[in-house]
DNA sequence: CAGTGGTCTAGACCACCAA
DNA sequence: TGGTGGTCTAGACCACTGC
């Protein structure tokens, strides 16, 4: 038995862990209505407030979402997976193919694109980029959106120096997409890092995403590097935690 | 100015991106404990549930936390760099620079190390090791602890048909780890596919890794695969995700 | 023992949605 | 207009910490 009778739980968690049997046990499909939380306090015997909490608990999952003033759903999206390592990288830049559609996932609308040329770079970025003191940058940046759901913001870091007077500083930088023009000047990326941590989102994070407060983002800055080993391009993504499974596959 | 005047946040939100802005100021410093939750609603001049709420948030990101009955604290953890990719698979390639700042793996103690022969495993193990119906598997589980803070629970998934008999079924197994046995029993693994994705953790996990409820965790599922294809050994990473940046380095 | 965080309650007001 | 989720309050009780 795991029953785990010496350490009562919280009601909160035992509530949260309850609806997540009903849930995936299938009594409510995807995208249906649950009852209010006043009457599922009712049902459970508890205050609505607590209700709600087991309520927000499951909604940082993924598992539920809610509509002020209309009610708690059942969440339908099914979440993406990205591949981080293309299997065909090189192939791919001059086949009119950008590094997403190689995924095997949804093909994303993307919205929101904004190139801004001649901005300062947070520090982190200039280290990276080892720009001089007082040296711009080229930020493009943009939102995906999957089956009307917005699944992640992107902003690529260019030293403005390599990139002014080029399609890249255009809304659509042409075949191949960035990576090819950057090849065109003879930086071609030949090296990628990408480093992952999980955050809460910020402000502006939640609200471009429409998330939830308390649902974390994961963060892959991925950064692109020439054959000389200079790093070219830094690309910042902000995905909603929920909606995304990475993806790696490398030999020994 | 980003002030969002029309939007006017809730009181929590607010309070916590003014402590954030406070610790991240280094008016405390790691380790130190904050004022208790009543003195700082009273500052703040909000019910004592508000200030909880905001200090919850920062806490499920990790920048504090709370030990019941004496306080919140300051977090001094140093967040840890995982190289998904070892080393020794890299060529030599250069350039330290990172995006985030985290110490490279320093070394963890391992403890809770059991293994377990003849289980039965969960349905969505069997189908990658694509075993017969019935069939068991050898589960190694253990748990890592760095500077006394348990960051990670680790299970690894072999066929027990493969493994029977073997130094793989002991606590120790070897120098060069069950890689370098599962290379003597002619299944050297070659290729490696992780797959990440963020959950929030039950609560056993949660107890093992002493977490709040409301953190976070980053699952990794890694999957290694013999010459010839097969998946020889799954191991299932649970970290707390405020600990961890993950690290993977490839070229193009 | 006093002080602290953790849980829970009852009730209030607001903004938003749908009929 | 009535119901819904989102926020906030005041206060209660408990378990735990540390003196």
């Amino acid at each position: 038995m795991s029953r785990e009778l010496g350490t009562a739980q919280p009601k909160y968690l035992r509530i949260a862990a309850e609806l997540r049997a009903i849930l995936e046990r299938g009594d409510y499909g995807p995208g249906d209505r649950l009852p209010g939380e006043n009457t599922l306090a009712a049902d459970f015997g508890v205050a609505s407030l607590t209700m709600r909490q087991a309520l927000a608990l499951l909604r940082s999952e993924g598992l539920v979402g809610s509509r002020k003033g209309s009610g708690w759903y059942v969440e339908a999206f099914r979440p993406i997976r990205r591949h981080g390592i293309p299997r065909v990288a090189r192939a791919q830049w001059g086949s009119g193919k950008t590094i997403w559609s190689a995924d095997d996932d949804r093909a994303p609308d993307v919205d929101q694109v904004n190139v801004a040329e001649g901005e300062t770079p947070p520090q982190h970025i200039a280290a990276v980029l080892e720009l001089a003191e007082g040296e711009a940058v080229c930020i493009r940046s943009r939102r995906y959106v999957v089956e009307g759901r917005p699944v992640m913001l992107a902003a690529s870091y260019l030293p403005q120096a390599l990139v002014a007077d080029t399609a890249i500083t255009e809304a659509n930088p042409g075949p191949g997409g960035i990576y090819a023009r950057l090849a065109d000047l003879g930086h071609a990326p030949v090296r990628f890092r990408e480093e992952i941590r999980v955050r809460v989102p910020s402000a502006e994070e939640a609200t471009r995403l429409s998330l939830p407060a308390d649902r974390s983002v994961i963060k892959v800055a991925r950064t692109a590097f020439d054959g000389e080993g200079r790093a070219v391009e830094i690309n910042e993504m902000t995905m909603d935690s929920a909606a995304y499974v990475l993806d790696y596959e490398f030999g020994a």
